[in-house]
DNA sequence: TGTACATCAGTGAACGCGCGTTCACTGATGTAC
DNA sequence: TGTACATCAGTGAACGCGCGTTCACTGATGTAC
């Protein structure tokens, strides 16, 4: 073993790490397999010593993407989530609006990844029904599992069209909207909690 | 004029409709010139004595898909929508979630227009705007403006995050969650009407 | 009514460019002696 | 300790391809006589 054992591993994170973020600031299609390597140092060459093909890793990507936006909104409310209206309020802030690079994967390439590849429909699809099992997790469990679901799945449109719609708005009017979609689940959540 | 007024605009028209459903079916940066042209039963070549610019193309194809999703939304419910919850429900639907391609562009390539041009940016800000209004003036006015306004974001939001998520999720699962997004507005707009 | 003409919608070759992918190679590394 | 070596992570030229855009042209059309 010529190498570090762990050099390659690194390597590849590396490049996970720079898709992650420049998939979701710019897009999948948008960003090329050159410059990729390019932000994790390398030259475009040495990218399929890492991966099969460039949806392999859109895949990857994702899944490194929804933990890596994860961790970013927790830190949002300094400390991981204590209920689904708190999680809400963190993912539907302006910070989030404002920097897809470290926010959810989800608002920010949804509609592209659902035309890709079967391995990446694959994966999105897993981390929906993850994001919504977590998200369900977050209600008190005294509340029904059918209800809990409900509620899950309502807060999660309601968050990931929030964000989409925000980001579509022109700078002025974008706080409102946020504040709005807040206020709209505060109601729509207080009688389960 | 050795031509018959009407046909140059009939065929920008022509243009622009095939624009509206490839976009929204394939993605705005996957759908070419060239592929719009014949779908429009002409040739690539032709395409700049209508339109400056692809970019251009995409912010007019927008405000026309936005009109056509509408009408097939509409349609979706026999007569137009009587109140905000009616609209939610035609857009929550399953015949919306498999036929993007006649549904609200917003949902079909809303992140992709976000990274647009200053042109795109500019309509969808607009069209965004322009729906919201829509939804609003679908509650009673005897409702207060800021309630009608908090009301439409919350709908609006959830409308778009459940189209996309449940775009994003296989089928057995998306049935399911469109049903929950639509009790989920049920209840969260039935005290306001 | 029939013909010559000016108009201009639409054609298709060509442009420079960047894409995803392949592959023969280079050269930094840890190991063996 | 110092040197020769095998390994393999990373390089960069090359591939075929499709993109958005330009432009000299063709040919269908309504009009003028």
């Amino acid at each position: 073993m010529p190498w570090p054992k762990e050099h390659k591993t690194q390597t590849r994170d590396r490049v996970l790490d720079a898709a992650a973020s420049a998939f979701r600031e710019a897009g999948v299609t948008q960003v090329g397999v050159g410059e990729l390597m390019r932000r994790a140092g390398l030259t475009h060459g040495g990218f399929y010593a890492h991966f099969n093909s460039k949806d392999e890793l859109i895949a990857e990507a994702l899944a490194y993407a929804m933990e890596d936006s994860r961790t970013n909104l927790d830190r949002l409310q300094v400390g991981a989530a204590k209920g689904l209206l708190e999680a809400a309020n963190a993912y539907l802030s302006s910070e989030h609006a404002s920097h897809p690079e470290m926010g959810c994967p989800i608002a920010a390439l949804g509609p592209e990844l659902t035309r890709g590849a079967p391995s990446v429909r694959q994966s999105l699809s897993r981390e929906i029904r993850k994001r919504l099992d977590q998200l369900a997790d977050l209600i008190p469990h005294r509340i029904s599992a059918q209800r809990r679901r409900r509620e899950a799945a309502g807060a999660l449109a309601c968050m990931v069209g929030g964000i989409i719609l925000t980001r579509g708005m022109k700078q002025p009017e974008r706080a409102g909207f946020l504040a709005d979609c807040r206020a709209f689940l505060a109601e729509a959540l207080a009688p389960a909690e």
